[in-house]
DNA sequence: GATATCAGGATTGCATGCAATATACAATAA
DNA sequence: TTATTGTATATTGCATGCAATCCTGATATC
């Protein structure tokens, strides 16, 4: 009990800047094209241009921001033909890891996926939107982590992040709809009976949906 | 033709130590668990600790680095399990892309991916291993490139490098057999015919034998 | 012999410094 | 006016400095 005293692992400032800065592109409060330049950023948070500038390299990789050589750090301004590009990849992770669930999840996973439906539904009878579009984000999100890959977690992850983020820049993507509430019972109702090929049609009908739509909008803007 | 003197970007020095550094990893030169001090990188690679330290978070975002606070840079060592889990995120992108393919694709595009699998076939009658597994991997990527979708190329990238990486490291996880070209044979059919359906399934079930063998060696290694 | 303690040096995390580049703006010319 | 040049300032890219932490191994203790 005495070679490393440290097992707990502090946590680091990139870490910590990450995360605000993070939070601030996908939430809309830089805008996107917006310059950062290291030297407000610096004030902002408290820290110097060293951790900051590692920050930088993470969101890089994470598509929030671009590095122009001499220029800085800009915030990367999605588009919706990204949208579409990023909902054709989580058809495929979805539905792979609704598959995966079917076979592996616990009960309890199972459960408390149907459970977040059930609220969801609640949320749609009272036309609460806010706590309604969280919950199916959380359904989604609970369905890869059923999957019990963690390697399918980090990629959905990833993609996730962007059409959160197009989702606040442009007004919901997804309106209340009965018909996406009832794609939704079809797929978990699937899920529960653990039939993957069934959950993972479902889910995909659901999903190419909302591609529809993004593609309508991409000709719309044209 | 005044404003912008340098619009050809000029490429930084952490592309550059990034683009190094990841494939030393990647091809077995620093051993997974080896940790990385950033005064002896500095001097291999000519650089200051700064750039050098931006170019870690890139590759801890990659999975090649972990960075420990207060103990620096440590290579990750992936696992048979990190390999499953990657398989069957790579059997979700690509049955995905290979669908939309059949749909999007140019016949130029098609018509590549058919000599690459012809050559690779050839690599196979004359039993040339090393071209056999890059004509392999080409094919497979050059399938997901003809998906048209950048997020899709993107996140295959980040899994495929690991696969490669675990190939490098413990020895080729596919052999060249027959079953295993007459499998690409049966999806590179349907990818020509541009039956979406089948070419997915088709490529499914192959990247499911390999995924199938991985289980079996984490078994036996338990 | 095994474990604990504790300097001393090495290494990291973050801050700062410096030169090169980019930007903004005023003066000039067309 | 609009475009162009020159210059001062701001900003970035990379190098270095410093304090806190970690690692090593020599000594002490059981």
């Amino acid at each position: 009990m005495s070679k490393s005293a440290s097992l707990i692992p502090r946590s680091t400032l990139q870490e910590k800047i990450a995360t605000r800065l993070r939070n601030e592109i996908v939430e809309g409060f830089w805008d996107p094209g917006a310059r950062l330049q290291e030297r407000i950023l610096c004030e902002r948070y408290g820290v110097s241009r060293s951790p900051l500038r590692e920050t930088f390299q993470i969101l890089v990789k994470e598509g929030l921001l671009e590095l122009l050589p001499g220029r800085g750090a800009v915030v990367t301004r999605p588009t919706m033909t990204d949208a579409l590009e990023n909902i054709e990849v989580i058809i495929a992770l979805e539905s792979m890891s609704i598959a995966l669930a079917c076979e592996r999840a616990k009960d309890s996973e199972l459960a408390k996926i149907e459970s977040l439906h059930e609220k969801m539904r609640k949320c749609s009878e009272k036309n609460d939107v806010e706590n309604y579009y969280q919950l199916n984000n959380a359904v989604h999100t609970a369905i890869v982590h059923a999957s019990g890959n963690s390697a399918m977690i980090a990629a959905h992850a990833n993609v996730q992040r962007h059409i959160t983020r197009l989702q606040n820049l442009s007004g919901a993507l997804q309106e209340i709809t009965s018909e996406s509430l009832a794609e939704h019972d079809r797929f978990v109702k699937a899920l529960l009976e653990r039939d993957a090929e069934k959950a993972a049609e479902e889910l995909r009908a659901h999903l190419s949906i909302t591609a529809e739509k993004i593609r309508l909008r991409i000709l719309q803007s044209e």
